[in-house]
DNA sequence: CACTGATCTGACCGATCGGTCAGCTCTGAC
DNA sequence: GTCAGAGCTGACCGATCGGTCAGATCAGTG
């Protein structure tokens, strides 16, 4: 997949990376990307079979983190410490990929739906059901999906604070509003 | 600025409403509208002066609703009533529009940078302070931005959540995650 | 009847999109 | 010196977008 042209290659990662946090996915053509680098348009679908591929690209670590949380989950012998590994690697990962996260800026309900993204909705799914504690009940159900929406969303605005102030804070805010499982 | 045609105006509304909550704003066509009706491109552009007027029509009742609320805010007496005056009328605003902030579909940053919604910006930053309570504590700040942002990006797929459920479930879990101001 | 104005249509416009392609340039191996 | 291939370009493609426009239709009015 990965053609080996170190320099060219990162830096259209780079510069799409850019502009996909200030334009959204949807929103930066491979003009603009092609024009920030500094190259054609060309050059670019020359590097990246095409405009998936960068996003694919940018987001493949953030998607293998996700991945194994969600396996870490599954392998937890009851519901309480299923939802505090939930909170914690949720927290861990929206605070260590805010940028690649940001990236995405409220295209989630699009782009969920291509390939890249196949598995992700199952994913939060069980994410969900973790976080709720009682995914039977309602409540704890809307709590969850509006705590987990709203870390994805606005993580990313949060550029300027420190890893540890913004995980604190995040992790105390699930620990306030979570309904306890037993 | 409405024309005094009821009932294809009325069908245009409905029918850009039902798409734009499906494909979103930016991902719905005027030939989707329009096929979705069951008139050409250039009835629908009869009716309405252009895409956006269309959005600012469908918006207009909750856009109203969230200026009183802010007057509202602005007039409480000290920190504490402001923030609970917020969550409620925050809360209420969600649930009752729940269906138009749902046209929105994540695509909140790029439609507030359209004149439709210039004043909103302002205005969810006051918001945000006062659900803060504490507007100078970052923590603060971050539990204020992440439930609002929740909210307004989830309470669209509570379609089948009575109003009153709905907003319990709501207003109890800002009551248990916010910091209380004093 | 003639005329008017509201409603609507099909054809068309320029712009932009993601993507393709033939061919140019340069470097390194033989 | 020559050849191959990596890297890259400009021109181009078909599709789609929001929006325009001249004109057809038709109901109401005098």
């Amino acid at each position: 997949m990965v053609r080996s042209t170190p320099q060219t290659h990162g830096d259209i990662l780079a510069a799409a990376s850019r502009r996909f946090a200030v334009t959204g996915y949807r929103g930066t053509s491979l003009q603009d990307i092609a024009g920030e680098v500094g190259c054609s348009k060309a050059a670019v679908l020359y590097h990246f079979a095409n405009k998936e591929a960068i996003l694919t690209e940018l987001m493949a670590p953030a998607i293998g983190v996700l991945r194994s949380l969600d396996d870490q989950i599954a392998a937890q012998p009851d519901p309480a410490s299923a939802q505090r590994v939930a909170a914690e690697g949720f927290v861990d990962l929206a605070v260590r990929f805010r940028s690649e996260i940001a990236l995405l800026r409220g295209e989630f309900p699009e782009l969920l739906q291509q390939p890249v993204f196949a598995h992700i909705q199952l994913i939060s799914e069980r994410l969900i059901d973790a976080l709720a504690g009682h995914p039977e009940r309602p409540s704890a159900r809307i709590t969850a999906l509006v705590l987990l929406a709203g870390i994805a969303e606005t993580c990313g605005q949060f550029a300027d604070v420190p890893d540890k102030e913004l995980g604190d804070a995040l992790l105390a805010l699930l620990r306030r509003a979570l309904e306890p499982a037993h």
